[in-house]
DNA sequence: CTGAAAGCGCTAACAG
DNA sequence: CTGTTAGCGCTTTCAG
């Protein structure tokens, strides 16, 4: 291992010149910082991170904590993040919950133990107490929260707006001659089913459609099976409906399939319409209606502004949070008329 | 910020003796063991991470490089690596590469820099030299190559028989029927090209098949778009194929596609199999017969023998490196006979 | 322009 | 059983 000392050892100089000269500090004749990089490079020298955290209580790391890890749009905000992280220097340790609350706060407390500068965080669907969260922002660490957010949490948040991306995409089916339009939504808790079935409920409203109760049906798991699960359910109890707006992709693609099977035309006599924009809908067959939800943008965005934060606390200036709502986008493919 | 010594000052005592009675030591009385476990919960001490580090010349880290990082089959990967760091109190470090060869050798240095106990990596397709990672198994940072691997690099390794897999998928074309069998193979470099195009031809001559060379495609992106047009290629200059046997689900999802448009019946008329067994295999009209490679179990396999290794090597063991072959499955579908 | 010195928080060997 | 001491490698003031 190379150090500080042994350069300067090496060289008969002090470890604080060369400190300084490897700094690039403006205090140093041109000659001892010439020798002190090129022996430098050439034995290799790599400042002890340890050390340099321990004087600067800096890690130059910051920590995200996904719900889910195997998930395209997680997967583009992760590379959101680790790439704005990547073009300031910073390095990111990313730690998923699969949606417990209890890993959620396990997975918080091993990021301050490591003392990360700060932390990107999207909520678990099991998580209804957040006095981890406002215990650790207390302490001093900042704290971005992304996409599943909670509004009781006083800190930075960057999002996209549910209700009015549903209300848009259902909007879209009333246009284009839906009359009975089925939601599909998600579990109960998560402030994003609540905000899409409202979306969706406000463009019925809105058009001066009826909003009927038994048109709601809920995956509670998401998944493709529950969406082949609900659509046989939904054509059974109500033989005439003929648009369907899914809580996501997955469960979209489940319904498609199923009515495929039945020989119901998509979009002829059903139009479906997704959420998310997975890469999947691209090749289905039809392609998926969807609305596009830009997981990238999120990740930059809120790295971005915990990086700023994690500035301003450095310099001691004050900070306000801020909200960033991320635009959707509908993407009209096939599976809509 | 609550430090050993300000729990010490707080008891009346020193020091040592309070970080002795956090760490379990048994030469601590237990009246104060317990007098300074409760005032370190009511003060909330963290130790500090850096100044630990610094003392033990550990991070606790790993460093995962992947070449992709949105991509079913890393995610898998990712997952089941931080799953097992977790499990044994390490934490990971995710660093994309994109496929660059730049990258790769700019995020092992940041890995470098940041004292990682040890590095997972497999290669970008675009690495065609590898003296930055011999570099750094030098220097004495344990790595462990998964999935794109090469044989030149001296590290312990994980990865699956592509030559099996790829053969056994091939025989399994042959043994349903499959007179004339084409290939859609990746892009020239990496070794898991090679080898599942080698398993393909010895398929082939080990059932008394002839390989032509015609047979065999390239798709440079190994995207759904180079399947689709392939497809059609292949289509044209053999209208009597039978088979096709793809280097990744991407690619055989697009050739999928392109024979469905095309009327083409699947696998009445030709037989289609892919590779990874990616999620949207399951889900496809007619759904994918395809090879799974478990990404999980990768994960899993090449964290453990990261973390075997950076135990030998603290307790300075002798460690002599493994190579796990992780075994891959057929799954039969919809889309062959 | 250069160096001495102090100290970040923790651990471990050693002495009592 | 407890405390003293030294030092991990670096940065930064301050003195020269």
């Amino acid at each position: 291992m190379t150090t500080l000392k042994k350069i300067a050892e090496e060289l008969g100089i002090s470890p604080s010149t060369v400190s300084k000269a490897l700094k690039g500090y403006p205090d140093v004749s041109p000659k001892t910082r010439e020798k002190v990089l090129a022996l430098a490079k050439t034995l290799d020298y790599h400042p002890n991170s340890f050390a340099q955290g321990l004087r600067t209580n800096e890690s130059k790391t910051i920590g995200l904590i996904v719900p889910e890890l195997v998930h395209y749009f997680f997967s583009h905000i992760i590379k959101g993040v680790i790439d704005t992280a990547r073009k300031n220097g910073y390095l990111v340790l990313v730690l998923p919950t699969e949606e417990s609350y209890e890993d959620e706060v396990n997975q918080l407390k091993l990021l301050i133990d490591k003392n990360v500068d700060g932390i990107l965080l999207s909520l678990s669907d099991s998580t209804v107490n957040y006095s981890h969260i406002k215990a650790t922002i207390d302490a001093g660490t900042p704290i971005v929260l992304y996409d599943k957010i909670s509004k009781s949490i006083n800190a930075s948040k960057v999002l996209i707006d549910d209700i009015d991306a549903a209300a848009k995409a259902t909007e879209y089916l009333i246009k284009s001659g839906c009359k009975r339009i089925a939601h599909i939504r998600g579990p109960l808790k998560p402030q994003t089913t609540i905000d899409r079935a409202k979306g969706y409920k406000k463009a019925l409203l809105v058009n001066g459609m009826e909003f009927d109760r038994n048109l709601v049906y809920s995956a509670e798991n998401l998944s493709y099976e529950d969406g082949y699960e609900i659509a046989l359910e939904i054509l059974n109890d109500h033989p005439d409906i003929d648009g369907i707006f899914c809580f996501t992709d997955l469960v979209a693609m489940g319904a498609l399939k199923r009515l495929t099977e039945l020989g119901v035309d998509i979009p002829g006599k059903v139009s479906i319409i997704g959420f998310s924009n997975w890469f999947i809908t691209k090749i289905s067959t039809p392609t998926l209606t969807t609305v596009d939800q830009p997981g990238y943008d999120i990740g930059v965005n809120a790295c971005d502004l915990l990086l700023d934060e994690i500035q301003a606390k450095k310099e001691d200036r004050e900070f306000a949070y801020k909200t960033i709502t991320v635009p959707t986008e509908l993407v009209i493919r096939e599976s809509t008329k």
